[in-house]
DNA sequence: CTGAAAGCGCTTACAG
DNA sequence: CTGAAAGCGCTTACAG
C-alpha cells in the first residue's frame, strides 16, 4: 500500500494551510462553507484519514474501550465481550480486550497498560469482590470506568448486573413447583461479588419457598467446580435438586453425577444460571435462568459514555431482571 | 492519580538533558555507566513510565499486535485467542481483539482500523476462503501478519493450522475399527478455508479406509448447522456413523438427534473436531480429533514476531498433527 | 559520551 | 474566516 497521506498532504492540494484543513475536517469551528467543500473533497479524492495516534497524543483521547473479563473461555464473558464490542462500535469506539485469568495481579497489569495506552474509558468484570478495589482506584481519575457482572464496591463506579435475588427466587419456586422439597448449592466462594451475591440470593430465596438446605458447595465458575461438587454429593445423601451458580457448573455437575451412576432429571433435578447458547443444547437441555445480556451491555456501554462525555451523575447499581428458562433437567419425574 | 511524569522530569531531576535520558533508559547507546545508573535510579524513583502514545507517533511501532476471528463465541477460538495472548504477553506484545462475525466487510474494517492504529501484526482468521485475500492485501506492507486455522491463500503469508488428513484419516481409522462401514458427513461450505479442506480431507480418508459415504451436509461451523442436518439425516436412511466438522456441529447434531429419537452412539456413531473443554463434558462425551492449541499459537506468535523484527524467510504453511480423543460418541454398539 | 534541534501528525489558542 | 506557531512526549540523526 502507498504511503498514507498526511493532512499536510491534504493542505497542500486544498491551498490551505494544514490548520484550515484541520478545522475543516472537524467542523466543529467556523470556517467558509467553500473551504470545507474544497477541503472535504480534497480528502476524499486522496483517502485521508486522520493519524489516529497523533491525534491521541495531541487530546489525550483514543476512543478506546479497554474490557477486562476473567475468562474469554466462559461463553458467558463471549457473548458479552461481542455484545458490548458491537455496541461501541456503533458509537464510534474501539475494543481492546484483555484476560485477567481471575488474578488480582494480571488485572491491576491490565489496568496499568489501559492506562497508559489512553483508553478513554474501561468495562471490566472485577475479578475479586474486595482486593480489586485497589486495582480500581489506581487508575486515572481522567478515565470513565464502568463494572459489569461483577463488582468491587458500588461506589467506585457504575455497576450493571443481573438481579441475583430475582434469579433465585425464580429457580426455587420453579423447583417446588417440580416437587423438590431438598435442595443443595454448587457456586462460587465468596471471592467474587457474584459468587457471594448468589449464595445470599439463594438463601432468601429458601425462606421464602420453604425448601430445605442439605449442602452447599463452593468453589469457582468452571465445570471442574461442577465434576468436584458432583462427587461429594454423589457420595452423600442425594437432595431432591441441585443448584448450579453457573451454566458451567451445571454443565460440570450433570456431566460427572452421570458417570456416577445418578440421572439427571430422573434422579435429582439441576438448574444452571446464565442462559448460555450451549445451555439448550446440552443433554438434558438445561433449566436455567437467562442473564439480559444485551440490555446489560447496552447499559454499560451508555453508562461509560456517558462519564466519558462529562456526566457527574450520581453513580449507579443498575440490576437488570432475567427471565426463567425451562429445560429437561428439571422434568417432573 | 498524580500527573503522569514525563522523559521531561525525570531529565531535569537527573540533571541530564532529555536526550540522554531517552538514550540512558533505551540501553541500546553508548553512555556513561554513572548516567545510565542515575537515570534508571530518578526514573524507578519518580515511576516513570514512557508514554506508548508518543514513541508511537515517533516510531511508528506500537508493540500492539491486532486479532481477528470470525466468532470469539466459539470456544474453540476463545481457547486460541487465550493462548496466544499469553505468549504475545511474555513476548511484551498487548493483544487488541476483533470480532468479524465471519463477514467479510467487517474483517475488512477491521483490518483497516488495525493499520490506522499502526499495530506491529496482525493474526488472523480469515473469514472467506478467496475474498479475504483483497482485504489482506489492502494493509500496509509494513504490518506483520500471519494467517492461523484458515487461509485465504497460502502465498499471502505465513499460514498455521491443524493438518486436516492426518485429523480425518484418524477419525475414520477409528470409526472403521468400531464397525462403521457407511458414514455422512457433516462440514462447513467452501466459503471457509477449513470447510474446504476438511470435506476434502474427509473424502481422501474415505478412500484410504473403505468406508462408503451416504450423505454430505455443508453450513458453518455452529451448532445450528448441526441441528439442521440431524433434522435431513433423522428423515433418511441412518448411516452407521456422522463425522461433523466441528465440536459445535457435533453438539447441535446429536442434540437434535436424541429429539428425534436416535440415540448416539447406540443407533449411530458420531464425532467431533477441535477438541474443546466442553466436548469431554457433553453428553455422550465426543470422539474428537483434539487440535494442538498451545502449539499453533507458539508457531503463529513466532512466525509474527520473527517477521516483526524483519525475517523475509520465505512464507510457510505450518500443518501441526492433531490427536485422537476418544469419548462415549462412538463406543461400540 | 552528551546536548540542542528536528520531527512524527495532529489540534488549538493566538493574532490578524 | 484563516495562517503561523506552539506543543502533546518521545527518539534519533547531527554536532561537538
Amino acid at each position: 500500500m502507498s504511503q498514507p497521506v498526511t493532512l499536510h498532504d491534504v493542505a497542500a492540494a486544498a491551498e490551505v494551510s494544514v490548520a484550515t484543513a484541520s478545522r475543516a475536517l472537524s467542523g466543529k469551528n467556523r470556517v467558509s462553507r467553500e473551504t470545507v467543500a474544497k477541503v472535504q473533497a480534497v480528502a476524499a479524492e486522496l483517502g485521508y484519514r486522520v493519524d489516529p495516534i497523533a491525534r491521541a497524543l495531541r487530546e489525550g483521547s483514543t476512543r478506546i474501550i479497554g474490557m477486562i473479563v476473567p475468562v474469554i473461555g466462559n461463553p458467558y464473558f463471549a457473548q458479552l465481550v461481542d455484545v458490548a464490542e458491537e455496541q461501541l462500535q456503533r458509537r464510534g469506539f474501539e475494543l481492546l480486550l484483555a484476560d485477567s485469568h481471575g488474578r488480582i495481579d494480571e488485572e491491576l497489569r491490565r489496568l496499568t497498560v489501559f492506562g497508559e495506552r489512553k483508553v478513554d474509558g474501561i468495562i471490566i468484570v472485577p475479578s475479586d469482590r474486595s482486593a480489586s478495589a485497589g486495582a480500581l482506584r489506581s487508575i486515572r481519575s481522567n478515565i470513565a470506568l464502568v463494572q459489569i457482572d461483577r463488582s468491587a464496591g458500588v461506589s467506585l463506579a457504575d455497576f450493571v448486573g443481573v438481579d441475583n435475588d430475582v434469579a433465585m427466587l425464580l429457580l426455587l419456586e420453579h423447583l417446588w413447583e417440580r416437587g423438590a422439597r431438598s435442595v443443595a448449592f454448587v457456586g462460587a466462594d465468596d471471592v467474587t461479588s457474584s459468587g457471594l451475591e448468589r449464595v445470599d440470593a439463594f438463601h432468601r430465596a429458601l425462606e421464602r419457598t420453604g425448601l430445605t438446605l442439605v449442602g452447599q458447595i463452593r468453589g469457582q465458575f468452571d465445570t471442574n467446580t461442577g465434576i468436584a461438587a458432583a462427587d461429594e454429593i454423589a457420595d452423600g445423601q442425594l437432595p431432591d435438586a441441585i443448584v448450579a451458580g453457573s451454566d458451567l457448573i451445571a454443565f460440570g455437575l450433570i456431566s460427572r453425577l452421570r458417570k456416577r451412576g445418578i440421572r439427571v432429571p430422573d434422579d435429582v433435578l439441576v438448574t444452571g444460571f446464565d442462559g448460555t447458547t450451549l445451555s439448550q443444547i446440552f443433554t438434558p437441555s438445561l433449566t436455567t435462568v437467562v442473564q439480559p445480556i444485551e440490555g446489560i451491555a447496552a447499559d454499560a456501554v451508555s453508562f461509560l459514555i456517558g462519564r466519558i462525555e462529562g456526566s457527574d451523575a450520581p453513580v449507579r447499581n443498575s440490576r437488570l431482571t432475567p427471565t426463567l428458562r425451562v429445560g429437561e433437567s428439571t422434568e417432573a419425574r
